[in-house]
DNA sequence: TCTGGGGTCCTAGGACCC
DNA sequence: TCTGGGGTCCTAGGACCC
C-alpha cells in the first residue's frame, strides 16, 4: 500500500477571505469578482446554493444578485496572498513533505500516521481554522487523484467533518461512483467526450479500463489517471518548489483600445511587470512573446487576434531591453482599425540568472560581440540610449549562458526582426 | 456598457543531421 | 543514377488546472 496523501483545500478560499474581515458576510451569499469586475472567481456555499456558477458575468447576473441579496466584492489578491502563507505555514508545521499546489491547496505525505489519519486530519482542520480563521477541507488517499476525490467527496458529503479517507478500495469504489468524468482532476469537457467515444462513461470505468488502449487512443495523461485510479501513484509529492518556466502579465481593457500609442503603453506596462517578477524570481528570458485581441464576445464586430514572439540575443531581466523587444513585436502584429480588448505579453525559455555569468567584454574581439554591438547600435538609434546601456548590463551578465546553451542562430533572429520593424 | 489572469504538460509535425 | 530512414530538437497548438 502506497503512504497516504492528504489534499488540504481552503473552501471557498476567497470568499472566506472576505469574510474573515468581515464577520458579517457569515452565513450570506457572498461572490468575489475578477479583475474589472468581469465575472465570479469564488462563491460561498450559499452562493453556490444559488446557482451562481464559476465565471458567470457579472453584467449578466446583477439582477438575479440583486433579488437574493448576494453580496459582492472586487478581488484583493494581495490579502488572499498573504493569508494563503499563514495557511501555508500552519500545514508546515504538521509536515516537512509539503506540496504548496496552488493559493489554496496543498498535498501532504500522512505518512507515519496510519492508523489514525482521520483524527490526524481533524486536528489539522481545528489547528488551520483556530490560527487562521480559514475553513478547510481534507482528502486523504494512497495517491493525489483520488485524494482530489476525496476531499470533494469531504466537501460534499454532510456529517463528515470536512474529512474524508479513501485508503480503502471499498470506499474508493462508493466515492467514485457518486462522481462523473468530468469532476476528475485532469478530465474536461473535452476528454471526456473522447472518454465517451471509447465508450467510457463513468470513473469507475476509467479505472478499469485497459490501460494500453488508453495510451494508444488517448495518450499517456489518461493511462496514468486510470492506474492513479487505482491506487497506484504516478504523481509524487513535488517538495521543492521548481523554477517557473513561463511568466505572464496580461490583463483585459477596462475601455476598448483602438490607437498603436495606447497599446505600445499597456504593453510596456504589462513587460515591466513581467520583468519585475522575474527578478523577483532571479530568472532571466531568453524569449520574449506579445499578443493581442479584440473581444471574442461580440461576435458582431470584426475579430482579430495574433501573437509573435522573438528569441533575444541573450537571457536578460531587463526592463528596457524587454520593452524595447515588446514594441518591435507590437510593430509586426499591430492592425490599424480593430478595437482591443486584451493584450499582454509572455516570457520564455527562463534560466536562474544566478548561474549567468559573463566574459564577453574580456573578448573584445569576438565576432560575437561585434554582432551584438550592431544590434544594440540599432536598439540605441531606435530607443535611446538607455536601451543599450541595460542591454550591456543583461549582456555582461548573460553572455555565457547563451553560448554554452544555444546555436548562434538567435542573432539571425534578432536582426530579422530589427529589419522587418515598422 | 459590462465575460479574469496565470500557469503546466503532452503531442504532432517540421527541420535538420547522419 | 539511384533517392532511406532513424534520431533529436524545436515549435505551435490543444487541453487542462486553480
Amino acid at each position: 500500500m502506497s503512504a497516504p496523501i492528504a489534499l488540504v483545500d481552503c473552501n471557498n478560499f476567497y470568499a472566506s477571505c472576505e469574510r474573515l474581515f468581515q464577520p458579517e458576510l457569515r452565513g450570506k451569499p457572498v461572490v468575489v469578482l475578477s479583475n474589472n469586475d468581469g465575472c465570479v472567481i469564488a462563491r460561498s456555499n450559499e452562493a453556490k446554493a444559488l446557482g451562481i456558477g464559476m465565471g458567470d458575468p457579472w453584467h449578466l447576473s446583477k439582477p438575479k444578485f440583486a433579488r437574493h441579496g448576494v453580496i459582492v466584492r472586487s478581488s484583493n489578491y494581495t490579502l488572499y496572498g498573504d493569508l494563503s502563507r499563514r495557511v501555508m505555514s500552519v500545514l508546515g508545521e504538521f509536515t516537512p513533505d509539503l506540496e504548496i499546489y496552488s493559493i489554496d491547496e496543498a498535498f501532504l505525505s500522512f505518512q507515519g500516521f496510519e492508523g489514525r489519519l482521520e483524527r490526524h486530519a481533524r486536528q489539522l482542520r481545528r489547528t488551520v481554522m483556530q490560527w487562521t480563521g480559514i475553513p478547510v477541507s481534507v482528502g486523504i488517499a494512497p495517491t493525489k487523484t483520488l485524494a482530489k476525490v476525496a476531499n470533494r467527496t469531504a466537501k460534499k458529503r454532510t456529517g463528515s467533518d470536512g474529512v474524508c479517507c479513501l485508503m480503502e478500495e471499498s470506499a474508493q469504489v462508493t466515492a467514485l461512483n457518486d462522481l462523473a468524468l468530468t469532476d476528475l482532476w485532469g478530465v474536461a469537457g473535452r476528454m471526456a467526450s473522447r472518454l465517451e467515444s471509447i465508450g467510457i462513461g463513468t470513473p469507475l470505468q476509467l479505472r478499469d479500463a485497459d490501460t494500453a488502449l488508453l495510451r494508444e487512443r488517448l495518450g499517456v495523461v489518461m493511462e496514468r489517471m486510470a492506474l492513479e485510479l487505482r491506487g497506484i501513484p504516478c504523481h509524487e509529492l513535488v517538495l521543492a518548489i521548481p523554477d517557473r518556466k513561463s511568466i505572464v502579465a496580461s490583463r483585459s481593457f477596462g475601455r476598448i483600445v483602438t490607437s498603436r500609442d495606447e497599446m505600445l503603453e499597456a504593453l510596456s506596462a504589462h513587460t515591466e511587470r513581467a520583468a519585475e517578477k522575474l527578478r523577483r524570481q532571479n530568472l532571466a528570458a531568453s524569449q520574449l512573446s506579445v499578443f493581442l485581441m479584440t473581444n471574442p464576445f461580440k461576435p458582431t464586430e470584426r475579430q482579430y487576434s495574433n501573437s509573435c514572439s522573438m528569441r533575444l540575443p541573450v537571457a536578460t531581466a531587463d526592463t528596457a531591453v524587454l520593452i524595447a523587444a515588446a514594441a518591435r513585436l507590437l510593430n509586426r502584429i499591430w492592425r490599424e482599425g480593430y478595437r482591443y480588448k486584451k493584450a499582454g505579453v509572455m516570457l520564455l525559455d527562463l534560466a536562474p540568472a544566478s548561474v549567468v555569468q559573463g566574459d564577453l567584454w574580456s573578448e573584445p574581439d569576438s565576432p560575437r560581440r561585434k554582432d551584438l554591438m550592431r544590434t544594440l547600435d540599432q536598439l540605441n538609434s531606435d530607443f535611446g540610449r538607455g536601451a543599450v546601456r541595460f542591454a550591456a548590463t543583461g549582456i555582461e551578465q548573460s553572455w555565457k549562458l547563451r553560448c554554452e546553451q544555444r546555436s548562434p542562430r538567435f542573432t539571425t533572429d534578432w536582426r530579422e526582426i530589427l529589419s522587418v520593424g515598422g
